[in-house]
RNA sequence: GUCCCCAUCGUCUAGCCAGGUCCAGGACACAGGCCUUUCACGCCUGCGACAGGGGUUCGAAUCCCCUUGGGGACGCCA
């Protein structure tokens, strides 16, 4: 095969995703862990969970379960972990104190208040708002309020070759230096990130492109440990329809609530891979063939907005591709929301089959559904409107006549039966398929109207065409 | 403001690295049609883009530069 196929079941690879539970999994995070996994599945390399708790006062606990429970719904497994940041304090001191005592960390006792008069006043004065290095040379030891920051390199370059953008390169000056450890005790976001990817063995970083201006300052973290260095993907972002960063305004933020419109994984796994990667002309892809042929190669460089049309029509696709089993079960829940508590099995798994092309989320599947389990007919106002009207109770009372005589009750024989009864009576099918169905279904639009009396059954349907009648006759 | 990144249909994208086969292909959406017991599905057709300007070249969507536009970062958030 390729020569990809050298390096797969390479034990040697290892990601990971650290989403931090300040809110909760949305469509750009997810894509992110989706890329990771892929990457790692296709390598046969390890896939680390972490979650990114050391801010203490915006973490919070629902948002891990939250994150955890739509890292299992999407299907995205994890090899190892999830480790917890907040655990691994002596880990990152450790690594705080080898650069205190390798003088590649200082202390620092510049107040918060001073330092963000300054920033400010570089930003009005149009400079790059950065630390001045007041205490860098101080040879300060640790304080009430102190924090410590990482010696930056004054001078010289810092980049690297990332394997979605190419090569990147930062002029250290631009850098300064950054708190590994804040005056609470606690260490940074970069700081912990290095170390915990360093402790974890590494390889690769595929992560969201916003974090592109991080990766020379965690380099230099790795370079001041004397470590070696993992290789980046930055991967482009994803943005709301305003091609803005996406936000809560463009609702739907956390994965689950698609979870909950009725999409299936499988569809918004292949929708946000799309979003990003390409292969070329091909849209669908299973699980496998995703695996199979990703590559960070053709993952593009721009940014690009999530199109939930398209996620809409690749559910669509997906439903009408699952087995009438799996359906059934996954329909059962959304009809429980629709007040339908334990539906019959076997009425629920005969109409299936008839839904698929006409539900689009599983919550269409069950609105679709729902009139076979709910004897009380309410009519749609439209088409009790246009086609439950006097003239047609005559013809409804003939049907009547034909169906109690139609044995069995199955689409065939009630095919026959209505030949004759269109003969016998001089109309089109047309005539009485549409008051049939709004008699049976409640609607104006349903699945066939001999699949509908099949699903139903003889008795069902003589008792809905007799509420029907008795419904126009009390008009 | 400074730095970093990006730039093909409304949206996601193929093509770009190795320039000609591209008056730019696919998908979603949209419009029209066919099928038809309704609604869908399916099928067919249409609409629709190389941001602008300079180069390089016999030839540029593809390479280079500038402009413009967009995004990101600049935090004791991650």
């Amino acid at each position: 095969m390729e020569a990809s196929h050298l390096y797969m079941h390479n034990p040697k690879i290892i990601t990971r995703f650290p989403p931090s539970p300040t809110g909760y999994l949305h469509i750009g995070g997810s894509r992110t862990a989706l890329f990771n996994w892929l990457f790692t599945r296709q390598l046969g390399g390890k896939f680390i969970l972490r979650i990114e708790d050391t801010d203490e006062e915006r973490s919070f606990g629902a948002a891990t379960q939250a994150i955890l429970e739509s890292m299992e719904w999407l299907g995205l497994s994890w090899d190892e972990g999830p480790y917890f940041q907040s655990r691994r304090y002596d880990l990152y001191n450790a690594v705080i104190d080898r650069l205190l005592d390798m003088d590649q960390a200082y202390h620092c006792r510049c107040s918060p208040e001073t330092l963000e008069r300054k920033r400010r006043e570089a930003l009005d004065k149009g400079l790059k708002p950065k630390y001045d290095g007041t205490c860098r040379e101080l040879g300060l030891g640790p304080a009430p309020g102190s924090v410590v920051r990482l010696k930056t390199p004054a001078a010289g370059t810092t980049g690297f070759d990332d394997l979605v953008k190419g090569p990147i390169r930062f002029d250290n000056e631009e850098l300064d230096d950054l708190i590994i450890k804040r005056s609470n005790g606690s260490p940074t976001y970069h700081l912990a990130v290095v170390a915990d990817d360093i402790d974890l063995s590494i390889t690769h970083v595929i992560r969201g492109d916003d974090h592109v201006n991080n990766t020379p300052r965690q380099i230099l973290i790795y370079k001041a440990l004397g470590e070696p260095l993992p290789r980046y993907a930055h991967l482009p972002m994803i943005l709301g329809p305003d091609k803005t960063r996406l936000s809560k305004r463009h609702g739907a933020m956390s994965v689950l609530a698609y979870r909950d419109m009725g999409y299936l994984p499988h569809a918004l796994l292949n929708a946000l891979a799309r979003v990003g990667w390409s292969y070329g002309d091909q849209e669908k892809f299973s699980l496998e063939e995703m695996i199979e042929k990703f590559s960070l190669d053709h993952v593009g460089k721009s940014a690009g907005v999530f199109n939930m049309e398209k996620l809409l029509d690749l559910n669509a696709w997906y439903i009408r591709e699952s087995s009438d089993e799996f359906l059934v079960a996954a329909t059962i829940p959304f009809l429980e929301k629709l007040g339908i508590a334990d539906p019959d099995a076997a009425i629920l798994s005969a109409i299936i089959p008839h839904l698929k092309a006409r539900s689009k989320t599983l919550v269409e599947m069950a609105e679709g559904a729902k009139f076979c389990f709910v004897d009380k007919m309410a009519y749609e106002k439209k088409g009790d409107d246009k086609f439950l009207k006097k003239g047609i109770v005559q013809l409804l009372e003939n049907l009547v006549g034909a169906l109690e005589k139609t044995d069995p009750f199955d689409q065939e024989t009630l095919e026959k039966t209505f030949i004759k009864f269109l003969e016998e009576n001089d109309i089109k099918l047309r005539k009485i398929a549409q008051p049939l169905r709004v008699a049976l279904t409640g609607k104006t639009a349903s699945p066939g109207i001999f699949e509908v009396m099949q699903v139903l059954g003889k008795e069902k349907v003589l008792d809905r065409i007799q509420k029907a009648v008795n419904h126009i006759n009390a008009k």
